[in-house]
DNA sequence: GTGAAAGCGCTAACAT
DNA sequence: ATGTTAGCGCTTTCAC
């Protein structure tokens, strides 16, 4: 069933109102038109079902309104968060997403051609492998890049992140409140910038606590291999009474290894996570987590991005919003929990 | 920091290669160039740091190597799943994404101005509601589209589903197999075509042997109104020995209402969900659920829209492919388990 | 095999 | 307020 459309164009609309091109162009890009002619105009349109082509406008105005998105992966639930919160702030400001879903490739240009052909407005990088990198290309072509969620080793790129070492740090104060002897952290990959920080943070604060260094194991962000790291612990020579998970991926799989052993958490061992993902508050898993900001995250990229856009420059801020860490029933609970008026409870120092 | 960078267009390659722009758009679209030029050009063009513009591109082709992928929300963990496999799948094939997450917004024109101005290759519709209009609109302006795990009433748009009925009757022969007298239904929206015909499916395979129907109430597609459904059931008088939730969003739903009433799933009651999304294997789920054929979806669905691209016509194929019951701990087991070499078990009779 | 020229559908000066 | 003109960066006949 062949149905050869023929698209109509500016012109066509220009004819059958009766102006010219310019006109039309004018009265769908709130230029000055006199009621009259935009009257005619919009109707014309309408009859024909016009729709200027956002391509032909990108060529003459060099703004494409699409904001490229890289993420590594949609099985971590933090990050399908983050695309459907970037993608409903974005729109609302006239801007789509591009999906890029990134496998920690090892060959980075047929992507990077592939991103910069498309002729982006910004682009942002929520994927932690290479994020670096492909920033650094990206903002050598001229668009303007925000690193979400990681940070940039060097400084120069901007980004938007939680403060991590700042969380990490409350989550072992929580942590030592609540009398714990041997906390055990499980970490992610070695590159990602989160993970490292996060550790940092957490060291760095029980040694401040004339504390030992914790035990620390890499998970690789997966919910088997935190599993695997949580089993093999429990199961080993002198367990650690808490496990502190970079992410809530990976916590939610330690949490299974507890229940898997026929321990409970919160009682026998506790867990917490990062990034307090919609599910951490099932009844189920009831994971006590440090919540990422998210909304103020997704708030400052946007505004980052879309300032840098508008000003045409690139952007170079990097911000690391204070997260707060949710009481659940995952970890022995410490004295000092406040219950908000949400019903969530929280605890600060 | 002003850093306002000139994008080397294929004019400056040409000159610097000392050929023409023809030249190089050949070089660059697989087009004949002798050896000799080609490797100045390729040469001059990594110089310049030259990627050719899609948009201008576009704009001669007519076309924009972009899908449209509508979805209504990334809070049920089958729509992650499903948008990382089309990205993937389409990236393979050199397309991209553009995203647009509705949220049922009442009117549909703006976004469909817009969906229809990107010049988009091709649209998939994995949103449910009004999925149909949107489809019937963009046909008319000549974008192929593809209902994805949804399909359109009037049966004129193409689509790829599981096939709904057969799967729900399925469900129902397990839970009449593994004994169960009163069974319930928690359905989704009234509008959404899967919701219904899995509860078409299931009636009439229960009248089929002689039953009663079973009762029926809406969760909303969501956690809570899942939760809800269950416990008023569960906590009203003669509640049902089986729960049938048309989604697996909805059947974890309903699964915490079981604990939350202190009853062990697959013991007091049964719940079973269907598309089997990748956390139903989680030991503290365990749900027993009606696999969709995802990868199959997936394919049928690339592959309906590219031969509709190659083509120039429109789709109208509807695929229903059939899914496999998935035996996990949430309801009572039936005789007949089959242990496949995955270590899965399923059940068909 | 190569280049010249036209044109894709739009916007943005510049005139009027 | 409106029309005319000249591109935006590419691909694609069409000659050569």
């Amino acid at each position: 069933m062949h149905s050869v459309i023929e698209k109509p164009t500016g012109s066509d609309v220009a004819r059958l109102a009766g102006v010219s091109k310019s006109a039309v162009s004018r009265a769908f890009t709130g230029g000055v038109v006199s009621e009259e002619a935009r009257k005619r105009i919009l109707e014309a349109a309408r009859l024909l079902k016009y729709r200027p082509s956002n391509t032909a406008r990108s060529l003459t105005t060099r703004q494409s309104r699409m904001i490229g998105l890289a993420v590594t992966s949609l099985d971590n639930q933090f990050y399908p968060e983050v695309v459907e919160k970037l993608s409903d702030r974005f729109a609302r400001a006239g801007y789509r997403l591009l999906l890029f879903v990134t496998h920690g490739e090892a060959d980075l240009d047929p992507v990077l051609n592939e991103l910069l052909g498309y002729g982006l407005d910004g682009v942002v990088l929520a994927s932690s492998s290479m994020a670096s990198q492909v920033a650094a290309e990206c903002r050598e072509a001229g668009v303007p890049v925000v690193m979400f969620n990681n940070v940039d080793p060097d400084g120069v790129q901007a980004g938007v992140s939680s403060d991590d070492e700042a969380g990490a740090a409350l989550v072992a104060r929580y942590l030592l409140a609540s009398g714990h002897e041997r906390p055990a952290v499980i970490t992610g990959l070695g590159q990602s910038s989160s993970s490292v920080r996060r550790l940092r943070g957490f060291q760095y604060e029980l040694a401040r606590a004339g504390r030992a260094r914790a035990r620390a194991s890499s998970g690789d962000y997966t919910f088997s291999g935190a599993f695997e790291v949580a089993r093999a612990w429990i199961e080993g020579p002198s367990p650690p009474d808490a496990l502190f998970c970079v992410n809530d991926h990976m916590a939610i799989g330690a949490l299974h290894a507890v229940h898997h052993r026929g321990l409970t958490p919160g009682r026998d061992i506790s867990v917490i996570g990062f990034d307090n993902v919609s599910i951490a508050h099932w009844p189920l898993l009831d994971l006590t987590t440090l919540a990422q900001p998210l909304e103020g995250m997704i708030e400052a990229t946007v505004a980052l991005l879309l300032k840098a856009i508008a000003s045409n420059t690139m952007p170079t801020t990097q911000e690391a919003l204070t997260g707060k860490l949710v009481i659940r029933g995952s970890a022995r609970r410490a004295p000092g929990i406040t219950r908000e008026a949400s019903g969530e409870e929280t605890w600060a120092d």
